[in-house]
RNA sequence: CGGGGCGUAGCGCAGCCCGGUUAGCGCGCCUGCCUUGGGAGCAGGAAGCCGGAGGUUCAAAUCCUCUCGCCCCGACCA
């Protein structure tokens, strides 16, 4: 491609409606344009990317004996009764009506869509296991689109869903796709980590998320560099040291004046928070919980939740808690709360004396124990896991990162397919639902994902995988026959060894193609001046390191050849 | 859906509070000259339904009402 000739917007100024790198970036560099909330043109730079990775995505299903097929994005409303999804899946299924009133879904997901087409063309268990994907657009309407394409409305995704006749062989093909998925990421070039994950409202048992990694990912990740173990941080169980036990000392009521969070208490006491109840009230479905975790530690909404078995939960607002404890926020303690059920987090089990709200402005008492001073119904655990904290599975540290999620694997059984009344003739000639498993991968975002992994002040540093070009070939003297003719001369040499090539031969200065350059991210640059050309040299900038060197026109081809093995993973 | 904010040239913004020439600035774009190793310089130029509708007024980008769109925080989520 000449760049001349190239639909390539690049932008100066960075869009002051983008808020995060892959955004701005992927705005600036003109890959995509913005078309309504949640909606994104992609221009031709970012299509290329996104038909790389998922060519790569294509290669590792096949290999893998997966086949490709292509299902509508549109679907009969009826096929969602079947499974209840029209209801369940509430505001954010896309729905239109055609001419006839006529309901239909725009497709979120395919579950439903594939279940129907497998159920009508796979009779016999000779015909299992069975793998079919497809990479499509999918539509859900987000409360909030943000961030690009990595939280659209309109997204692309490859979605996978594997038939089986017993839970055996589901188990070999879900751990066949958990390979295959880190493959796929390894080939880009991409870092990232498996987790264990909640199977969400698709429904079903296993699961696992891929995240891809970067520094402000949206999810809290914590891994066991020991045993592999890693968990997002609502599913994390952690752990703790028992603590030694000590002679109960009477309890004892101070004064703190003004003193309301454990900060402040700590130290206007000198204690440490780690001596401290925090005690929550809550309201699980309306009902007041009163909820102690250790001063140092935060709770875990969604733990809690899961062990109330309530749908709603929301922190008591400062009437309630007035009513309540009969204080002011900052003072509540696990004391004569009537019939409030207190639930403790395992950090507090086997301590002794420690601090706490009076239910009293501006008291606290000290020397709290359990069971002497106040009732637990229940010790669960409710903290959130952190940094340092110890390994579930092993004798390990846990370590935090952030992630985004790109990709999810989930073992569904038999939810769709006995909804959906998909059965298989066994052996004996009986009817049995078929097994499933399903195994998503968001494309646009795991791009978005990459460049909020690979970037720098000066723009994209894409891996080379799914580099739009591998190679950007700057002509810094354009106008000089010599040069662009020996420009030229490599440009199709390129293209004859089938390097993907940009020429920038535009009319321009040095220094905007070099911006422009480093903006697209491009992995390798040729620079072609007319001073170095008199010496007989050619220069190569690899975008990654800023890494620099100086050759002769004729070892360009071959040297680029071995950069372009060395860059890929 | 709750809270906050923004719509003025392709992009980034000023002007609005306190109504009044021809609506401005930077970048980009076009023409010419000049320059050519990290987003040069000079000169000239094109480009605006001031988001839309209604109202107040002699007069509205500016004040009022409604509306549409967009962004941020939250709940929710791949």
């Amino acid at each position: 491609m000449k760049w001349s000739r190239a639909l390539i917007p690049t932008m100066r100024e960075t869009p002051a409606d983008a808020e995060i790198p892959s955004h701005q970036l992927m705005l600036r560099a003109g890959l995509i344009r913005k078309l309504a909330a949640g909606v994104y043109n992609y221009l031709p730079l970012g299509l290329k990317v996104l038909r790389k990775f998922e060519n790569i995505v294509r290669a590792e299903m096949n290999l893998a004996g997966a086949q490709e097929v292509l299902l509508p994005t549109l679907a009969p409303a009826s096929l969602w009764r079947q499974t209840g999804r029209w209801e369940a899946y509430g505001p954010e299924l896309m729905r239109i009506t055609d001419r006839h009133k006529r309901e239909f879904a725009l497709g979120p997901t395919h579950e439903e869509v594939i279940t129907d087409l497998v159920r009508r063309e796979v009779k016999s268990y000779r015909q299992f296991p069975l793998t079919l994907y497809q990479i499509q657009t999918k539509f859900r309407d987000e409360i909030r689109p943000r961030f690009g394409v990595m939280r659209g409305r309109e997204f692309g995704m490859k979605d996978a869903y594997s038939f089986h006749t017993n839970q055996d062989d589901l188990d070999k093909t879900y751990w066949e796709m958990y390979e295959v998925y880190s493959n796929i990421f390894k080939r880009c070039g991409l870092k990232f980590q498996a987790v264990e994950a909640e199977s969400g409202p698709i429904g079903g048992s296993s699961s696992h998320e891929f995240m891809v990694l970067a520094g402000n990912g949206e999810d809290l990740i914590l891994a066991c560099p020991k045993c592999h173990y890693a968990a997002n941080r609502e599913k994390t169980p952690v752990g703790y040291l028992k603590p030694a036990s000590q002679e109960q000392l009477p309890l004892t009521k101070v004064a703190t004046p003004g003193q309301r969070t454990i900060a402040e208490v700590s130290a206007f006491l000198k204690v440490q928070p780690s001596a401290m109840i925090k005690t929550l009230l809550y309201q699980g479905d309306g009902q007041t919980v009163a909820a102690l975790i250790r001063g140092d530690r935060t709770l875990n909404e969604t733990k809690l939740k899961n062990h109330l078995k309530v749908s709603t939960l929301v922190l008591a607002n400062e009437t309630t808690v007035r009513e309540v404890t009969g204080a002011e926020t900052g003072y509540a303690g696990p004391f004569n709360l009537g019939k409030t059920p207190i639930v403790a987090d395992l950090s507090l089990a086997g301590r002794d004396n420690l601090v706490s709200g009076a239910n009293e402005n501006n008291f606290h008492y000290q020397n709290v124990n359990a069971g002497r001073d106040f009732r637990v119904e229940a010790y669960v655990d409710l903290a959130n896991a952190e940094e340092n904290d110890p390994c579930p599975k092993c004798e390990g540290t846990l370590s935090e990162m952030r992630g985004i999620e790109v990709g999810h694997i989930f073992k569904l059984g038999t939810k769709y397919s006995a909804a959906l009344n998909a059965t298989f003739l066994d052996e004996k000639g009986e009817a049995k639902p078929i097994i499933m498993g399903c195994y998503g991968i968001g494309t646009g975002r795991t791009i978005a994902a990459a460049i909020e992994q690979n970037h720098d002040e000066n723009g994209i540093i894409w891996p080379l995988p799914i580099a739009p070009y591998q190679v950007v070939l700057t002509s810094l003297d354009p106008k000089y026959p010599e040069v662009n003719k020996a420009s030229e001369r490599i440009y199709r040499e390129l293209i004859l060894k089938n390097v993907d090539v940009i020429w920038d031969e535009r009319d321009e200065r040095p220094g905007v193609k070099f911006k422009d350059a480093d903006l697209l991210g491009i992995p390798i640059r040729i620079n072609i001046g007319k001073r170095k050309l008199r010496e007989g040299k050619v220069e190569i900038r690899l975008r990654h390191d800023q890494s620099c060197f100086e050759l002769s026109p004729i070892e360009v081809i071959s040297r680029v050849q071995e950069l372009i093995q060395t860059l890929s993973p």
